[in-house]
DNA sequence: ACAGGCGGGACTTCCCGTTTAT
DNA sequence: ATAAACGGGAAGTCCCGCCTGT
């Protein structure tokens, strides 16, 4: 007769977790902040199962290499980033002006309480790998994407004076993205948040609103 | 103990060129497309022995270090590109506006030539580097830094209206820098001059001018 | 972006031994070998490799660095190699008179039938490595310290005429040491076994006992 | 007709010194420290380059491979150390023992005043390459078989009692030699000049005199 | 005599991926 | 699912010696 918890009972042996959601959320997360700390390519697999506390058989068990982990980072926690740093924001303002305005702040705000400007992790990651591979680029663009797309969405909600059609809205969303990418690409280089208030305060006066 | 050198059998001969100064340009053009094409960490110090036709000798004795090339790389061909294609522009241009809007769209415009975007060489290693090593971080935001100088300094020369004093042509300067690293980041990522030239669009309405 | 390891497409199937403790054991004595014949420093990681059948990720994997490796022959080899010659032969001996000048014959004569001298491990890597690397300094100061207290530990022992006290027991053990060690120095440099005969000599006429 | 002082002014363009004997000194005093203080393949030739302040053209003129560099310090520098602070104070000291003792002594002195032990350059360089190299081995072996004869010379000058003959005097020099060799080793590996003074302290119960 | 650019390869380290074993 | 040994090769660095030029 087979004893019925031999197999519980194995799975403790000695410090293994056998919890593979847990295993695969630790190395995700370990893998975005170290690919947003030093890069894609400077991350080598061996950081990860050091940071993480994994092995590289559980480690390969759920990302088959190290693409694989660098697309589902990018889909598991960049894209979420962005949602939730940007288009929940946005979308929940009164006006698209205030929302944007309180983006940049608020993320100004962070910066300058963390004492550290590590940058957008969509942008790191866009400049270091979207020329080297069309997957990744295209992972990425569709954040870029979603994002603008979310913007120009609240800025065609926005009673507007004359003229301003779809196009308009679409090139405006992209401007306040490109406006945002670039603005925290200065502080990052120049770890200073104060650049991207300034863009801010700039950036304002092309947003429809009461100025 | 072997003699590890054995005396190359006087093979080769002659095929030294002896010229340090067109062997140092040589390995600096060659690095400095390498990073810009693949990054500065996907790209290996053998591939530009390579591409360049330089030995390990040669390259070691000009560049000890792989990050000795870099900060080369940066200050003797990231640096002059930025003066040639934005602070020599902006200064010789009728007006401020006339100039920036004339660098986007000629960049647009070399983009659509070559059919791909491969993005701000500043920016790009901005990006991959300025996190992990502040040699690097400090050499390219001396570079940002002149790039904005240059743009503010142009805008302080304009016969403007009222309110614009100084804080103004430097935030709307760094602002000019910002939205066009954005931009080029988007058009990158997107393969995608448009994005290029929406935000200049854009940005135009910014400038003083004749709108 | 390139995948640098394609699949091995399936090759060299069940070439693996899969026995750590085999490998282990083989790259250690591998390593004592080449570091005994030629030195730690004219030794290079993939003679090492090649000699031991082992390949760059097993080293590795085992030795992450050729000065962990360095530290671990010393453990596990010389400090062995050194308790099995001297410790032991001189604790079991009759006397410690009888035990010295046995081991002294005993190498004296394997150097001849091998008709050629290596010196002794310990002193070689002792003076290549020791003024260089505190940690090697330290791992081999502990097996000189253990060799000579052996031996003053069976001086000790010994029913002794008058006046040799502990310390006495120490300095002498410290002189039997340095003489063999010393006298396998000549014997290694003059490729002469005599040498160590010659010194044996003298030393028995300090050692107490029977003259 | 010739302008007499053109070679003169040539010859000091630049900073060129045009000294041959000073710039070999230095090469060679330089190297010397070098080999002792990390080894022989622990130095490289641009170490010695750097730290002599000579540029690879003066150091391969004087000395065309680093195996000729190594030799011409053994027989230029590590032989006249030897005889410098052994071979002439043993001869004109009063008597051998008395000779090999203040020997002793007055090399503890130093390592104390120096505050750290440096080893024997001779049996420094012995462990590390007569093993590899049997032209260092026989140019070291010479300078032994002169440190020794010289004390065997010195001990036979001795009115001494019975029995003492030639090859007495000889074995003994030559434990005087080892003992001192092996000492030093463990000076050295154990940082602790009292090692050889405890060395001293037995071998003078060995030599001929007043006990 | 000396300065230094250069050739070509070996050095240690570390990479990512695979396989065996539990 | 997890752990760890392992394969095979590429990474950046640095080596010694040579060679041209002054």
């Amino acid at each position: 007769m087979k004893d019925r918890v031999t197999a519980a009972e194995t799975a403790n042996r000695g410090k293994r977790l056998y919890d593979p959601v847990e295993t695969r959320r630790r190395i995700l997360d370990t893998a975005a902040g170290a690919f947003q700390a030093r890069g894609y390519h400077a991350t080598g697999m061996h950081e990860i199962m050091r940071d993480g506390r994994v092995t590289g058989g559980a480690l390969y068990h759920h990302f088959p290499t190290k693409k694989a982990l660098g697309l589902a980072v990018i889909r598991e926690r960049v894209a979420p980033a962005v949602e939730e740093t940007w288009i929940v924001p946005v979308r929940s303002a009164a006006t698209a002006q205030a929302g944007i305005l309180a983006v940049f702040e608020q993320i100004a705000a962070d910066l300058e309480r963390r004492g550290a400007v590590m940058g957008c992790p969509l942008n790191n990651l866009a400049h270091e790998l979207s020329l080297a591979d069309s997957d990744f680029r295209a992972a990425m663009d569709a954040i870029f994407t979603a994002w603008r797309d979310a913007i120009a969405e609240r800025l065609r909600s926005e009673p507007v004076a004359a003229g301003s059609g779809d196009r308009d809205a679409d090139a405006l969303a992209t401007f306040v993205v490109a406006s945002y990418s670039g603005a925290m690409a200065l502080a990052k280089t120049g770890q200073d948040a104060g650049r991207l208030r300034a863009s801010a305060r700039q950036l304002a006066r092309l947003l429809p609103g009461p100025d």
